[in-house]
DNA sequence: AGCACGCCGACT
DNA sequence: GTCGGCGTGCTC
């Protein structure tokens, strides 16, 4: 029998549904590099369709006639370890995602091969006429054969499939038996660099209106685009689409046509920051070198428990970091510190590169494709030692992990918004338990899970109650909203608010305030007929954007121009919602000529750090804006901080509301009187005798904590059980709810299994998910409650295969989220 | 999912 | 007789 090096590979076109190691042999010139972590590109399935995978173990072994052969190696190198497969194997488990899509959530963007189909004619000698003989019986195959020919004998799948249309594919596969052509495939890098696709006209503006003028009628946005281009010039391709509603389609119609031309444009490398100050060296006052000695203690010894080092805002807990990190490097550790914003990295990377200097690196989201690659292959090479990062640095490729640090752990932005979407902390907790690394959780409000944890023993606690210089805590006025309105205010700002304002602007000292709120979601609406513009493709209302003029879609992208009149009943439009711009208005009527800074969705994209800047140097004496000036900013001269509506995240429909109402108004409390000046506060509601607001306004975490986990013991949530939302979405409503409720029928079969019975496991729905409908699909929830345990996920990816493979589920999806944090 | 194979009805 | 519809089953 005939031996051959065996490998087992994630195949990257299996679905979930049959998601498992796939058995290739490799070829002899192959067989010293195709290690372990290499990616390759295999024949899968009965088309053998060229598909990417990565080697997750190899051996030798007997080479079966049913095996098929390895096509090609991507990497010279691997690019995963053992460690990096495992946790591949992992993530699986946990997140009911294929191994290849853990595979692409571990390693970067950069790292990624687009591969392109190249069809050629089988032989360059072919002429035309021959070509056209052998595919007489092929319907269509002439429009495919006259692009080939014209491009000198090959294009690729792309470019044919564009001029070809819909059937492309079929008719390829036929040829391609017919042995007229054959098909490469050719692995491309993305390449690193980005750039941004910018558009100009390729005329003059004249000329080009003159072209799209006649049919404005029939081709409005072609002459939307036009109008931009000849008043703006060269613009960004996404700005044109932003501004004009229209799709990069028509874009490539008006290039087509010779009106305007593509050019790239390389974006601008953000400058690294290295100005490494002369470092002072730390001093830690008592009670922080206790936990730097109770958090080296747990260090040394062989499994280290995980860590929760809870400290109260402004304790220092930065410097505990360090010089655990310190301690690491010492010890010929690595280090991992993660922060959940990316506003924040710059700060903390300061601080670290100043003790630590170029052993440092910084990795987040918004770093280019290639300089996140470069600082992954510095990173694997040893060159660097601690990684500081947002969420994604987790996966950075280090090697004897020592510690891993999260700050803030109760953050949301710890947990991936798209799929596979997993949770920072958990991840750690893998690597840690694998590494015998040390956990380190900090926080002033622990996420209520970690401090039962805790509180259970799971966690070791280490404590910071000392405020750094002893400084106070800001005196918290709870202001009732009701009172204002019983006295004829209606406007968002109260009478308690307004003196304190006044108060601080006599003084000269700075405030913020904090609409809590997501976004500044601004509706029109009829004043006549109450008709309320809604997105043709999802369940919600369009949101107006006043820096355009358009109404949009925060879910599917749609975007029009906002009507003048009602197009229900011609009636006038008005504009309505509490968005930070009527807010902004309000206190330009309360007073006049005070400069205000505002800061949300709208006004970020140009600039976040630039509007943070202005308000420190330029010291404008109110800063607005929505969750995002609750974090970790610190200035000197605010003094007052003001909470416009604190109810508005309390009612809603998630059972972590409390939590994140509660962690919003303690740290944006925190935000007053940072410097030498006392900090005051005022916090706006309707609900002033609520408990969560009650002990925000006294920055009490344990009488939080304690309420809140008696909740959610009688509610069975989270700690106390784990809630796995099942989301059946498609495009008939019918369908769905057919489909989910079969779903629920399914999921209290399981439910009724000895071994998962004994956790009480209860199933809710399905009920109509929050938006209904979001790009024209329909989505249902159903909700399982009971244990996160092998069980459990046994059971729900059984479920989640069986789902997949019904054919009466055709057109429908069923994803699995277990407690999700949004 | 994506593809081939196979088994039936409407055409050259 | 053959093209193409869709139902069925497999993916190393």
């Amino acid at each position: 029998m005939e031996t051959a090096v065996i490998v087992k590979v994630a195949v990257s076109a299996a679905p979930y549904s049959i998601d498992k190691p796939y058995d290739y042999w490799v070829p002899e010139p192959f067989s010293d590099s195709a290690l372990l972590g290499v990616r390759v590109t295999v024949p899968f399935g009965r088309g053998n369709r060229t598909s990417e995978g990565i080697i997750l173990a190899r051996a030798i072994g007997i080479k079966r006639k049913t095996l098929k052969p390895i096509s090609s190696l991507l990497d010279r190198e691997p690019v995963l370890d053992q460690d990096g497969i495992a946790l591949a194997i992992w993530m699986r488990q946990r997140y009911f995602c294929t191994l290849f899509e853990a595979v692409k959530t571990i390693l970067p963007a950069g790292l990624w091969y687009r591969l392109r189909e190249v069809w050629r004619l089988k032989n360059p000698e072919l002429d035309r006429l021959s070509a056209d003989r052998m595919s007489s019986s092929i319907p269509r195959a002439f429009p495919i054969l006259d692009i080939l020919y014209a491009a000198g004998g090959s294009a690729d799948a792309e470019t044919l499939r564009a001029a070809c249309g819909e059937q492309t594919d079929a008719v390829l596969r036929a040829l391609q038996k017919a042995e007229v052509v054959v098909c490469e495939t050719a692995a491309k890098r993305k390449i690193g660099d980005k750039s941004r696709r910018m558009a100009e006209l390729s005329m003059s503006a004249e000329e080009a209106l003159a072209l799209v003028e006649p049919r404005r009628r029939s081709a409005p946005q072609r002459y939307e685009v036009v109008r931009l281009l000849a008043a703006a010039g060269r613009t960004s391709a996404a700005d044109i689409c932003y501004f004009t509603g229209a799709s990069m389609r028509t874009l490539r119609g008006l290039e087509k046509a010779g009106i305007l031309t593509f050019s790239e444009e390389e974006l601008l490398r953000l400058p690294i920051q290295r100005q490494v100050g002369p470092a002072p060296p730390i001093v830690l006052n008592p009670e922080q070198q206790a936990a730097f000695d109770t958090l080296t203690a747990l260090l040394s010894s062989g499994q280290p428990e995980a860590a929760l080092l809870h400290g109260v805002t402004g304790s220092g807990k930065t410097l505990v970091y360090l010089r655990l990190v310190q301690e690491v490097l010492r010890k010929g550790r690595t280090a991992i510190v993660l922060v959940p914003e990316i506003v924040l990295t710059p700060q903390m990377m300061r601080k670290f590169s100043a003790y630590l200097g170029e052993t440092v690196a910084m990795l987040h989201s918004s770093l280019r494709m290639g300089e996140r690659y470069d600082q992954w292959k510095r990173i694997r090479r040893g060159e660097i030692r601690v990684v500081l990062g947002t969420r994604s640095a987790i996966f950075a490729p280090l090697k004897n992990l020592g510690v891993v640090i999260l700050d803030e752990e109760q953050e949301s932005s710890y947990q991936s918004e798209n799929p596979p979407r997993y949770h920072a902390r958990e991840i750690a907790k893998f690597l840690c338990a694998r590494n015998q690394a040390l956990l380190v959780l900090g926080s002033a409000t622990p996420a209520v899970e970690t401090a039962y944890g805790a509180e259970s023993g799971a966690y070791r606690e280490v404590l910071l109650r000392q405020r750094y210089n002893a400084r106070s805590l800001p005196r918290v006025t709870v202001a009732d909203l009701r009172q204002d309105i019983r006295n004829g205010r209606a406007g968002m700002i109260g009478e308690i608010l307004q003196a304190e304002l006044i108060e601080n602007l006599e003084r000269g000292e700075q405030s913020i305030l904090l609409l809590n709120r997501r976004g500044s979601s601004r509706m029109l609406l009829c004043g006549e007929c109450g008709h309320v513009p809604e997105c043709p493709r999802c369940s919600v209302p369009l949101t107006y954007h006043s820096a355009n003029g358009r109404l949009m879609c925060h879910y599917c992208g749609h975007s029009e121009r906002a009507p003048e009149s009602c197009p229900a009943c011609g009636g006038r439009m008005k504009q309505i919602g509490a968005g930070t711009q009527k807010v902004e208005e309000e206190l330009h009527e309360l007073l006049p000529g005070v400069g205000v800074l505002r800061m949300d969705a709208d006004t970020v994209s140009n600039g976040h750090e630039m509007i943070l800047n202005r308000f420190e140097q330029e010291h404008v004496p109110i800063l607005l804006g929505t969750q995002m000036v609750a974090k970790g900013l610190d200035f000197e001269d605010v003094t007052l901080v003001g909470v416009l509506s604190a109810d508005i995240s309390l009612y809603m429909d998630h059972y972590r509301a409390a939590e994140r109402t509660f962690n919003l108004l303690t740290q944006v409390v925190g935000r007053a009187g940072r410097g030498s000046r006392p900090g005051r506060a005022v916090i706006q509601t309707y609900t002033p005798d609520n408990e969560v607001i009650q002990s925000a306004a006294r920055q009490d975490y344990k009488s939080f904590y304690q309420s809140e986990l008696r909740m959610r013991r009688m509610r069975r949530y989270p700690p106390f059980a784990d809630l796995f939302t099942f989301t059946v979405s498609g495009p008939e409503e019918g369908n769905v709810l057919r489909a989910a409720i079969g779903v629920r029928e399914a999921l209290r079969q399981i439910c009724r299994l000895p071994e998962l019975a004994a956790d009480e496991p209860e199933v809710l729905g399905p009920a109509p998910a929050p938006v209904l409908k979001v790009n024209n699909r329909y989505r249902y929830r159903i909700l399982l409650i009971g244990r996160n345990n092998r069980q459990t996920r046994e059971q729900v990816s059984w479920l989640l295969k069986r789902f997949a493979g019904d054919r009466a589920n055709r057109g429908t999806n069923l994803f699995v989220d277990c407690n999700p944090l949004e």
